[in-house]
DNA sequence: CAGGGAAGATACTGCCACTATCCAGTAGCT
DNA sequence: AGCTACTGGATAGTGGCAGTATCTTCCCTG
């Protein structure tokens, strides 16, 4: 099909089409001729991936580029499901120093708190992965509100988010070593924090509103 | 203390500070002069929790200005709860129309499966809420997408979520009728998204290393 | 063989979150 | 009183991001 075709077909603009080409995250149709190509149903697909990591995934162009480089050039399941899970940004990544000095004792009391709760969860990461620093940077961040986030409050936090991984895990896993496998565990990975946080979102909701309901005093 | 001092002990630049103050994000200081104005320790406070809500929460400024504003106007529990409930931007909205009613067959799906997955949770929650659009949203994507989001899956998530929702609230709640309940229960609402996550990439990447290490077999 | 797409390159736009500059008007020291 | 460093407020400018538009060249189709 050609260009225009494409776009139809997905509803995303021809301008758009070939910004994505241009930055890497859409494959070249196929040139039957100098000025002109033919797209497939694979274009399709990667761009309603794009549209869903983007949109729902909320990540950036750049981060979404690296997402899908590490989807063609998936070998096995292990090491594919690796290479997506670094791949994605970490939600929060440290400051730009300047004020980080001054709190030494909240950055190291913070980074003690995270090896804590490691070891408590037996979690096998090394410390220096990306998101060991985004978590100390977060619990730095919460001592200075003098937010109650101790260890035992985390545990519980901790224990729940390891059943959300297993869950995923168990489904991007399942694809094993089809050709789709790269492509469903991005999906999974990439889309079950968004999706989970929706749920919660709708879970809070119901508490509030149970909650005032339960006892309409003032008003 | 002058807004050089605030500047220095919060680690803010001074035009930032202005920034925020243009914006509504943080009050005023009291004015002592035509061009001279004291500030104190509630604007060294806001602006933490400004940039925790910026840079851990991820919200934008014009967010942060909406949720301040119902911090700001705590009466009870219930109602804080609430509001800053709805205060907080939601993840996923709908798109701008255009492909949305090419797909009307997959748009009523994907409501009936999120009506059918909140009667299933028995989640008390109007179906005009901006959460249930946002849900319908994301599973109309994942279903173009040919991604195993049904029922059955999305039940697991939700009682997963179920259990963050009631870890959230039972610490919003706790410092009830405190004057500092408002700001503490948006820490708490606001923040335990992002941290979530993170401790689910931690997971995340404690289950995929496992998976590598338990056979290591090509390489 | 004329006209409408198409491809690629380049330039432009709008939004956001700051950041810098400018203009008085003090505060506080001498 | 005079000087200077600093202040609040207004306004303008910056840089990054995600597109969107324009322009040129080319060539398939009717």
């Amino acid at each position: 099909m050609k260009i225009s075709e494409l776009s139809r077909r997905t509803g995303v603009p021809v301008a758009s089409i070939k910004y994505f080409r241009r930055e890497g995250l859409l494959p070249a149709g196929r040139a039957t001729a100098a000025t002109l190509a033919e797209y497939g149903e694979e274009h399709v697909q990667r761009l309603r991936l794009i549209k869903a990591l983007t949109t729902l995934g909320g990540l950036s162009i750049a981060a979404t580029r690296d997402v899908l480089a590490t989807v063609d050039q998936a070998e096995n399941t292990d090491k594919t499901l690796e290479a997506i899970s670094y791949a994605l940004p970490v939600p929060v990544t440290a400051a730009s120093a300047g004020d980080a000095d001054r709190d030494a004792a909240a950055e190291s009391a913070a980074a003690a708190d995270v090896m804590d709760l490691i070891a408590a969860m037996d979690w096998q990461v090394p410390g220096t992965s990306p998101h060991v620093r985004g978590l100390t940077t977060a619990l730095r961040e919460l001592r200075r509100l003098d937010a109650d986030y101790r260890p035992e409050r985390l545990v519980a936090y901790a224990e729940l988010a390891h059943s959300i991984a297993r869950l995923d895990l168990e489904r991007a896993a399942a694809f094993d070593d089809s050709p789709a496998l790269a492509e469903q565990a991005v999906i999974v990975l990439a889309l079950s924090g968004p999706m989970l946080e929706l749920l919660r979102r709708l879970a809070q909701e119901d508490q509030v509103r149970r909650r005032g309901a339960d006892h309409p005093d003032a008003e």
